[in-house]
RNA sequence: GGCCUUAUCGUCUAACGGUUAGGACAUCGGCUUUUCAAGCCGGUAAUCCGGGUUCGAUUCCCGGUAGGGUCACCA
């Protein structure tokens, strides 16, 4: 037979439940699913809840909601269903007995007749004298006859060094003090990842297995249970770590990663995100920065991912995210930032202006910073310091606004518009010895925000009664 | 502590033995403008240290230092 049909690529991404996931973990997927549909290959979603203790509800969800919302999808999953269901591993129990069995029958798995407490005794004495633990110190001599109320160990029969190639780091290996006698079968009835994952990428038929490199130091074990059951091992894409906003430790739950569904609330695009994590561990080596989710796949490649850990800094996300809105086709815009607004500001004016102000100007970085104009609809609180411009006295402030004032104060309703605006403002303006000392304080009176759209507009759109009003309790603030 | 592993501007990175060590974010300066912002242009800024190998090392090798991972009935 001839085999000239490469194998087709299925990868996974296999989260526990154990609470929400951070942009680590969407990283880890974001990978093995743009490498899936480089290839025209399967991506799988499988849920890895072997662990009831520290099951956490609704994490499924949760993740499903996640990777939905960045665009990650999949063509097995609990959702789904598949050729391989069931994809929750506490459903696949029948497998696992099958495998451990067989293991049995080889003689490579025991069952352990320790105590937690015994064994825990003696991983700290091991701790206490500065030596690894390995309970293979401890093998039993005459085991009892596994029954399921104890833990399966395997058993390692050949303690060696182990030399292994990963996708990404290349030549790797590990002494025997990495190899031990590893639970197979929990006490409950469930299985460790580490026996686990093994077979259901077997059943599953996973070729790559894409993981962050905490998993290097138990790929021996792994290799030696591929031995074991005359496995033929799928390839090991090593993932490098993502580090915390100090640079130093790994990212986790612990210190601060946040669920990574905050970053939808606080109005990032998808895209933006897909873009974001994508440089995480990963560079295409050219000097384009701002990728599409087309491109991302199209280039994506396991040769160019990092063997360092990398970290992230939010303010290079802002500006990726801000690089997307702007690319954004105007009418997606219009919709993103409908969804964004509250209620009151589905204004006819507002809208266009917040299109152009985003295409053309560009301040706003997030979605969310286009839904803060509710001083469009609620008067803001501002300090009198801020209508200060640069070193202008307060009474010239002062006497700026009362000017401006009366001069708007004379136009009529139907000819307060923009262009009429502008016109009288900027002919004030033009006679001070600084334009800003009167825009300045105008801008700041009608919107409250250091960063905002120019006065003219904000008059318009807010009316002149509205304007009349907030530029008489600035000059009062001012009064005082 | 054992084992594994990593190391380029402040940050994220490019470089597959020969480059004035490139780019982006941040920062600083200038320009533009209708104040702020945004935009445009420009500047400052890096190969952890010590040995080798080589005509030549960011790049290859060894040691040191510093960081990360792991040593669970967690994944």
């Amino acid at each position: 037979m001839i085999e000239n049909k490469q194998q087709k690529v299925v990868t996974r991404f296999a989260p526990s439940p154990t609470g929400f996931l951070h942009i680590g973990g969407i990283r880890t997927a974001l990978y093995a699913w743009a490498y899936a549909k480089k290839n025209n290959g399967t991506f799988i979603l499988r849920i890895e809840d072997t662990d009831k203790a520290r099951e956490v509800g609704g994490s499924i969800d949760h993740i499903i909601e996640s990777l939905k919302w960045i665009g990650i999808d999949w063509s097995e999953g609990p959702d789904i269903s598949g050729p391989n269901a069931p994809y929750k591993q506490s459903e696949r129990l029948a497998s696992y007995q099958k495998y451990a069995k067989i293991l049995v029958e080889k003689g490579l798995a025991y069952a352990d007749p320790y105590t937690e407490e015994e064994v825990e005794s003696f991983r700290k004495k091991a701790e206490e004298e500065k030596r690894p633990f390995l309970y293979r110190d401890h093998r039993p001599e005459n085991p009892p006859v596994w029954d399921g109320t104890k833990p399966l160990r395997f058993k390692i029969t050949d303690v060696k060094s182990y030399e292994w190639v990963d996708e990404v780091r290349g030549k790797l290996k590990a002494g025997p003090e990495a190899l031990d006698d590893f639970i197979l079968i929990k006490s409950d009835g469930y299985p460790t990842y580490n026996f686990a994952h093994i077979i259901d990428d077997l059943e599953m038929g996973v070729t790559h297995i894409m993981r962050a490199d905490e998993f290097i130091s138990s790929t021996p074990k792994f290799l030696a249970l591929y031995e074991a059951l005359e496995l033929e091992r799928p390839s090991f894409v090593t993932l490098p770590p993502i580090m915390g906003a100090d640079g130093k430790k790994k990212l986790g739950k612990r210190d601060g990663a946040k669920d990574f569904l905050e970053y939808r609330n606080e109005g990032y695009l998808p895209d933006a995100m897909i873009n974001f994590l994508a440089f995480i561990g990963w560079n295409p080596g050219g000097e384009k920065e701002i990728l599409t989710k087309e491109e991302f796949i199209n280039l994506f490649d396991i040769k160019q991912i990092h063997i360092s850990g990398g970290g992230f800094n939010e303010e290079k996300l802002d500006w990726i995210n801000k690089e997307h809105i702007k690319r954004l086709p105007e009418e997606e815009l219009e919709k993103n930032i409908f969804a964004w607004l509250p209620q009151e500001l589905h204004i006819k004016k507002l809208i266009p202006l917040i299109v152009e102000r985003i295409s053309k100007f560009s301040d706003i970085k997030t979605m969310v910073d286009s839904g803060e104009l509710d001083f469009f609809y609620k008067e803001p609180a501002y300090e009198a310091s801020k209508l200060i411009y640069k070193d202008v006295s307060s009474q010239k402030i002062k006497s700026n606004l009362e000017e401006a004032l009366d001069s708007l104060q004379m136009t009529e309703e139907e000819d307060f518009t923009f262009e009429k605006i502008k016109a009288l403002l900027m002919d004030i303006a033009n006679h001070m010895d600084s334009r800003g000392e009167v825009l300045h304080p105008i801008r700041f009176a009608l919107s409250g925000l250091d960063k905002s759209p120019d006065p003219f507009i904000l008059a318009d759109i807010l009316g002149k009664k509205e304007t009349i009003t907030r530029i008489n309790k600035a000059i009062s603030i001012l009064s005082l």
